[in-house]
DNA sequence: GTTCGTGCAAATCTTTTGCAGTTTC
DNA sequence: GAAACTGCAAAAGATTTGCACGAAC
């Protein structure tokens, strides 16, 4: 809980109840949920949660780069707390998103190739896409 | 011209006119266009155009694999014709999207390590974020 | 002639905005 | 007490749906 109230006094951000919620519910749900996931779940402990407050707050978190939006879009979009580099793998037949963490091997050679481009490169993203383990397993049966 | 009709009929798609200025568009314009802007442009030569046909045609080009969505999420899905592998760099400053046309020296070590998860993997895209060419150049002066 | 595609209007879904009241520091 | 945050209601924006008519094969 701590842990949740050091990250927003780190950003100058006033401590609510609702925002640490938002913040534990994104560490302790890696499944990259949607604004209304976050919603209908934090709604049972916090019943005055408007939805506007989860906008909100995930936006002022965004901006001050303590989560991010993924970048496999659906129609809705889907947040992640930052934690070590990691990717993402979409299942293209059951929707989950999974976290890849593993490190490129070359980043610093895909970098400096593309930065030859003119321009400058922040953040490296690997989306893959396929079907997941999960439902392999299925077809098979 | 003909290689559109060539596409579509090989997707057993009926050839329409709508069809073929959709997919010419896409592939006149690397810029990676919303539904809206390739609506507003074909609108001048197809006045009778509804946006419903707009989404209907890319939904069903995107089903049989000829375009695809991009993965740089907005507000508003993005477009882009299925080419050469590439990747895509995000400007954070002013949104535009650039092709990254470049091939990842190690796909295969990359796809090996991360079928170990179990996953199938059918793409590999990489999204790079951070200021771009044209960006640097105002910042300058 | 049948199947598939188009285009309109309405509906739906997600996100944003304006604003009054409340909480945090 | 000032500045920032919350939550409501309404608005805005993107996409989808139902359906009648028309075009493609």
């Amino acid at each position: 809980m701590e842990k949740y109230v050091k990250t927003l006094k780190e950003n100058n951000l006033k401590v609510t109840p609702q925002r640490i919620m938002i913040l534990k519910y994104l560490d302790s749900h890696r499944t990259h949920p949607t604004a209304d996931e976050i919603y209908v779940s934090l709604k049972k402990s916090i019943p005055s949660l408007s939805k506007t407050t989860v906008y909100n707050s995930l936006d002022t978190l965004k901006e001050h780069g303590v989560i991010q939006t993924l970048s496999i879009c659906g129609s809705e979009h889907r947040y992640d707390i930052k934690h070590d580099m990691h990717h993402h793998f979409l299942c293209t037949k059951c929707g989950r998103i999974y976290d890849i963490d593993f490190k490129c091997p070359n980043v610093k050679q895909i970098r400096s190739k593309i930065e030859k481009s003119g321009h400058c490169i922040d953040e490296i993203h690997g989306y893959f896409k396929g079907i997941c383990k999960e439902c392999i397993k299925k077809e098979k049966k």
